[in-house]
DNA sequence: TATTGTTATACTCTATAACTATA
DNA sequence: TATAGTTATAGAGTATAACAATA
């Protein structure tokens, strides 16, 4: 079984006939019914639009400008407390720390005062430069993002996608 | 600095991780209105909980569920359209192929009979039986991701996700 | 020339396990 | 004992580039 594109202009024009959109749930099957399943196709569709078109000119990924993000929101906030927000292990943390000190973007501050246990972060003047821009790039991707969705869409993706991970414990 | 509660308390000294909303969306900062952000921690979160409680069992990955799934659906399928299918490239889909065949869970029928450079995709015997296994995990895991939706707003998150990566190309 | 599949290569993201240091 | 961080290891997923076979 050949499957069309949604425009219809890819591939196999005279094989297999048939509505567009209307194949392409036909080929998901059940699969249209997991939410899982949409959620991980528009996951993997927006970083690779990001990463095409801003990523490789930055030289960031999407997570990598997250964790920029949030160390200059929260100065000095430590690993662990990161790993929570982004809902990933403490090692998944310190390996994305690490590849950001390498390039100089972001510092570990040494032991903290009150627990000796804490390393608080802390972002370079570099890291702040490069934050800039990032946040430039990922609000014109975020337009193409938003583009065919109303701001009331626009809330409730933010709305739904919050209810989905918040007991994910 | 660490994730303060409103009233300043916080849920450091090894008492109770798990930041509060309200002061999560403090830490969030701008990130809270970047779609991306939000669909990138649904994602993180909801393979997270598959792989632990499902994936490990059945020494699958939800990807990798999915192309069986896919192939299932579309006996004969070829690779470029499960790429079309699942956004990714061909080298993806050929990889994620060679897992499944590794595992005697798909085989490549050899060249299709209308063209040459067509590799028909089937699923073993194995492979049938692996998905089916696989399905009941999904059906008990996806009972999990809706546990606080309402049918409606399940229903808005496929319609939200498909508008998002309907347009990709 | 275009399409399909494949391999080689590289990288991010992620987890688990084990370890150290600190509380 | 519990927490924070780190390293080692492993693997999935993804992309790009180059190639061969076919159309």
């Amino acid at each position: 079984m050949r499957i069309e594109t949604i425009d219809g202009t890819g591939f196999a024009s005279g094989e297999t006939p048939g509505a567009l959109p209307a194949d392409q749930a036909r080929a998901l099957g059940e699969l249209e019914q997991i939410l899982g399943f949409h959620i991980s196709l528009a996951e993997v569709a927006i970083k690779a639009h990001f990463q095409k078109n801003y990523g490789d000119a930055l030289g960031l990924t999407q997570k990598q400008i997250a964790v920029l993000w949030l160390v200059d929101s929260c100065p000095g906030i430590i690993q662990v407390d990161l790993a929570r927000l982004l809902r990933v292990q403490r090692a998944t943390i310190s390996a994305v720390v690490n590849i950001l000190t390498a390039r100089g973007l972001m510092s570990r501050a040494g032991p903290g005062a009150e627990d000796a246990r804490h390393v608080p972060l802390e972002l370079t003047d570099e890291g702040r430069r490069v934050l800039a821009s990032s946040k430039r790039g990922i609000e014109r991707h975020e337009n193409w993002v938003k583009q065919h969705l109303t701001v009331a869409e626009q809330k409730a993706v933010i709305s739904l996608m919050s209810k989905l991970y918040r007991d994910s414990d």
